[in-house]
DNA sequence: GCCTTATAGAAAAACATTTTCTATAAGCGT
DNA sequence: ACGCTTATAGAAAATGTTTTTCTATAAGGC
């Protein structure tokens, strides 16, 4: 999903697109990395301009209301990656803290009627990615 | 998984079976449910003694590092649930909180050497439950 | 029983997140 | 383009949660 769209989508719920909100989304989205609030406010610090930590914590929540950010707990930590597109599964790197999407999902056929009335499901792998299986992450 | 099993793997890692985690232990695992940890804190004092929060905390840790706890994310609180014997997964009521678990995974069937070397995953289902399915919550 | 050391719990500190408040600017209608 | 309405930005304060610190206590080995 590109900015454009995630800027309609704003839109479409009558939330605004000022010019902070894109600074903090361009860096979100074109990362593809999980942050927490404070990691994402100094990234956005380094490549643009200063935006206020609250503004951060707004967007994530907007997004989160959204559906196109999904929150990580990791070792107490509340990280934030951003979420579109078809419906998917994500691998999380333990120690680069990277995520890749996973395609494909089997839930989707099983019947859960007994056990209740699912609004949804999520399906975490965590894990070593490709470039940190050395003794020392490298990404 | 009964309170002896949960005492001797504490043990086996060198934790001491205190009486104040006796206590805390009892009525998180014979509840069913899923607590924050003021709620834990909040139900011992009731049953039992009063006990430090700081304890709460402490038993959270101790059990989330031998893989007995599984927290939760819910509306930006940790809840944790107590989790033991073979692989499953969970289905979370969104209204009442309390958890029931799923057996049978296709996951582990899956190959996934391509994006990682997985060390464990996880996967929740979040509805209403059968008590939660009318417009107020039942439990 | 004695000794070592992990633990309990109160209090303080640290930390993360939310709220409050006022100035600003987004986006609409004209 | 202008003005109007209202959501938003951001600093500061408040809030709430979690961790740390410190000392007395008790668990478990010998």
């Amino acid at each position: 999903m590109d900015l454009e769209t995630v800027k309609s989508k704003l839109h479409a719920m009558n939330f605004r697109l000022t010019q902070e909100r894109e600074w903090v989304l361009r860096v979100f989205m074109e990362s593809g990395e999980m942050f927490t609030a404070m990691q994402l406010y100094d990234r956005v610090k380094e490549q643009y301009n200063k935006v206020g930590l609250t503004t951060v914590y707004r967007l994530f929540e907007v997004l989160t209301k959204l559906r196109l950010v999904t929150p990580f707990l990791i070792d107490g930590e509340i990280y934030y990656t951003f979420c579109s597109g078809g419906h998917h599964h994500h691998f999380v790197c333990l120690d680069c803290h990277r995520v890749k999407n996973i395609y494909g999902c089997e839930m989707d056929t099983r019947d859960f009627s007994e056990i209740g009335k699912i609004e949804y499901h999520r399906m975490d792998l965590f894990g070593h990615c490709e470039n940190c299986q050395g003794s020392v992450p490298s990404c």
